[in-house]
DNA sequence: GTCTATAATCAGATAGAC
DNA sequence: GTCTATCTGATTATAGAC
């Protein structure tokens, strides 16, 4: 049984410092994008000096895979108390729109952006780690998709759907606009609509 | 008026040489992205030194926006000629799956990619002249939308359903293996199936 | 047009003092 | 834990010969 550890994902239990360090970079990846942000941009961002951060991370890559694994983790949690809220099927699928858009378009949640956009820069030694997050992610989703399709909410190609919803939502980020029309929640109604089979 | 040239972007008369460099740097863009792309990998790749580079272009990002310009203007012309050739809104609405699937997956067409998921790393002046090529490639998209759902085909929250279908193609990139079970028409026909109304 | 050589700058990471 | 100082190497771009 492989531990998240040996996978190089970061514990649960960060230290404030490093957790302070992460969301703030995960907002200058997210910004910037991963390899036109600097190690003294970092620092800055957190009041240290750029040799200060290698107390708490051995390298550059290593505070990516750690915004990445945040982003990633807190999403799934947040969806799993979603579905465990949920009191039907359609309940259920309401949840998967309105916790990915929320995760990705809400104030604070530049980590999973990150997670989606910054991929190539992270080593192949690193991936399997994330990959693994990520698949706990996608599992959640086809299951709650299987479900839907088992009672017609949705078409039953549900693997092909997941992939095709999941583009779509990644995507909403290119092109919403919080000063737009729709809020976040008005937004993921919407996408419901139009993969719902009626 | 404003034309091609005031937005920066390439004139269709490229010189062989010039061509040549930007479907290599496609390539080496999509593969290793363009921050870690170097000048000198540039130059390896068509047989010249990184400083001769420079003579055929001012700077390494006037060579990004090359790349892109070539792969969102191709496509554009390719899905032209493709809903030109169709017959009912059905094969337009079809064209525009196989069209843009074959663009983005078939082998030689990195540019498209490089198109969709470097735009952090284009400088705020070379923008504009790529939102205009982006914007003819969506109106398109739009039209057949508009015409298809004018005929119940697909549901009539069009502008958004063009958004989501091109976040959910966009993505395949992500997961499409060539060696897997589908071939890339067959997958535009999936996708497509996902929402049609019936 | 392409080459060689190099300027000018900036990057990630380390060592040792405090 | 954080700072200062700095190493080492890489990067884009330029200048001038051919």
């Amino acid at each position: 049984m492989k531990t998240l550890e040996t996978l190089n994902v970061s514990p649960p239990e960060e230290n404030s410092r490093r957790r302070e360090l992460i969301e703030a970079a995960a907002r200058l990846f997210r910004d910037q994008g991963y390899e036109r942000t600097t190690v003294r941009d970092l620092g800055n961002a957190v009041g240290l000096q750029s040799g200060s951060l290698f107390y708490h991370f051995r390298t550059k890559e290593e505070i990516l895979v750690a915004v990445m694994a945040l982003g990633i983790s807190r999403t799934t949690e947040q969806l799993a108390e979603a579905i465990a809220a949920a009191r039907s099927a359609r309940e259920k699928l309401a949840a998967l729109f309105h916790v990915h858009l929320n995760s990705l378009l809400g104030d604070n949640q530049a980590a999973l952006e990150v997670m989606l956009y910054e991929w190539r820069s992270v080593s192949e030694s690193s991936r399997p780690g994330l990959i693994v997050l990520r698949d706990r992610y996608e599992a959640l989703w086809q299951s709650v998709l299987d479900e839907a399709a088992s009672q017609g909410l949705v078409k039953t190609d549900t693997r092909l759907l997941r992939r095709t919803l999941l583009g779509s939502l990644h995507w909403s980020v290119q092109w919403y606009r919080e000063d737009g029309e729709l809020t976040v929640d008005q937004l993921a109604e919407r996408m419901m609509a139009l993969v719902l089979t009626d």
